[in-house]
This record gives C-alpha cells, structure tokens and sequence, in this order.
DNA sequence: ATGATTGTATTCACCAATAAACATTTCCAT
DNA sequence: ATGGAAATGTTTATTGGTGAATACAATCAT
C-alpha cells in the first residue's frame, strides 16, 4: 500500500529517486504510464499485466478502441530502479505531465502518482477540492 | 510486449532505424502493412500469423470481408533489419503513412505503428481521445 | 547534542543508439 | 557492354542514456 507525499527533483538527464519508502513495494520492475489530470501513475507489474489483457482483447476495428489502446500503450515505458534507487522518465511522459525539475511524488494505495509541483498545489487549492465535498462525497459512498 | 513511443527519421533512401528495445521481440523477419487511420503497423512473424489465420476464416461472401482481407494482404511486405538495425520501407507504404522524413514509432502491445510525426500529433489532438472518455472506458473495462 | 547511517541531489565520464554522410554493389534500360 | 538509378553497406559524428562518484541533507541511535 503506497501512501505519503514526497517532494524530488528531476535531474537534467531526466531521472528521478524513487522515495525509499516505496522502493520494497514496487519491486524490480513496473511501467509508468501517462495518467489522469495532468500525471503520470506507476504501476506495479501485477497491476499492469491485468490491464494489459484487458486492452489485447479490444477489437481491432473498433475506431475509438484502437485510440484508446494506442494511448495506453505508447504512453507506457517499463522501468527498473538504478542502483541508487532512480528511474528514468521518457521525454513524452514528462512533457505529458509538465514534468520539469521539481516533482511531487505520492502514494495513492495501488498506485504511485508523479505530479509537478506547480500542477499539484494548483490541484489542491481547486475549489472543487474541498474538504467539506470531500467529506460528502466520502458519505455518498457510504465510508 | 510493444509499448512506448519514439521519434526517428527516415533517410534519403526509405531507411528508418527501429528502436533498440523494440528489435529483441521482433525477431529476424516480420511483415510490415498497411495500417488503419493512416499508419503502418509491423508486426512479428508468429502476430502474423494469428493474424493471418483471423482473415482466412472471413466470410469471402461479405463484401468489407473481402476489402479488408485485400488492404491488408496487398499491403503487406516482409522486411528484415540490416546490421545496422534499420529497415527500408518501400515506397507505396511510406506513401499510404505520408512518411517523409520525422516519424514516430509507437508500441501497441502486439504490434509497432509507425506515424509521420505531424499525423500522429493531429491524432492525439483529435478530440475523440479525451480524458474523460479515457477514464469511461476504463471504467468500462473495471480498470 | 553528537556521530553514524541512510536518503537525496548534483555532477562527471563513459558507452550505446541514432543520424547523416559517404561508398559500394546490384539491377535495369539503353 | 555501359551509364544511371536504386538498393545495400560502411564510416563517422552527435546525441542521449547509463553508471559511478561526490556532496549535501535528514534521520536515527546513543
């Protein structure tokens, strides 16, 4: 279970340290894909390969699911830990997250998320966010 | 498993070099054809071939059966890489992509499209790929 | 508080992948 | 056969990715 947030910087080469609490969790290897509101998620290797097969079945003729497919996988990369516990995020994925130096990093139970720093207080101070919604939202469904 | 995406070019003479990480799984030989929506797709001999197996079975007393059966075997050439890693891409292909010069190469699990950068970029711009659609169907598919 | 240990940031140097230019061979038309 | 064009092959340069070393900061135990 991945929670807590972390603040890191990119480096010039595009690498990024993997907060060492998470490092256990994720294990050797796991893909990081293009995500929702402007971030990336990084999923386990378990994770993925269930999506995975669900995205093999979608039929090829389908317009939207090919778009959809193509979407999921070219905006994936697999990535392994270096041996000070880095990884390395492609061009397109940075720039799909406006990934520049410094980088918000949070544990969201299954899944990692990669913000940028200004995107992420940006999200935060949304109106939307509140705490009271929060709260009624969490009472919808029935928590 | 093809995934990620990776801008190269193609040179003076139809040649484009394929990523390095894509050239373990494709193996010796491959077909490259032409692809949906104005790209071409490669795919490895044994994809090939389950492929293959698909569109013999079609009804050849459908009309699209028999259109689609067509692109798909007309289009189609086997390629190897040379030593260098690269492929050349005959001309009714590159015409069918509008490859010129910037390309992209995309993953999509089984398979490698290839795109000229501009027609990927209008692709992904395109409206129909938006995020909430993105996460409908993903909620669709118990994602 | 102090020193030891671990985690993170930064920089440098090396190696691999790709791009571009150039050379050679093959094939076709005359 | 011969010239020219296209295909294939080779070499070099450049870029970008990877690994290692160092420095700095934070945490923990005594």
């Amino acid at each position: 279970m991945f929670i807590g947030e972390y603040n890191h910087t990119i480096d010039i080469k595009g690498r990024i340290s993997i907060p060492s609490k998470f490092r256990d969790e994720l294990g050797e290897r796991f893909i990081v894909t293009k995500g929702m509101d402007n971030c990336l998620f990084i999923y386990p290797m378990e994770e993925w390969k269930v999506l995975e097969n669900k995205l093999k079945q979608l039929p090829l003729t389908n317009k939207d699911a090919r778009a959809f497919v193509r979407f999921f996988f070219a905006g994936a990369t697999e990535c392994e830990l270096d041996n000070q516990g880095r990884i390395r995020i492609p061009n397109n994925l940075r720039e799909h997250a406006s990934l520049d130096k410094d980088t918000v990093l949070i544990g969201v139970a299954t899944r990692i998320e990669l913000w940028s720093q200004e995107q992420w207080q940006q999200y935060n101070n949304d109106a939307n966010l509140s705490y009271d919604e929060i709260a009624s939202k969490m009472a919808e469904l029935g928590i």
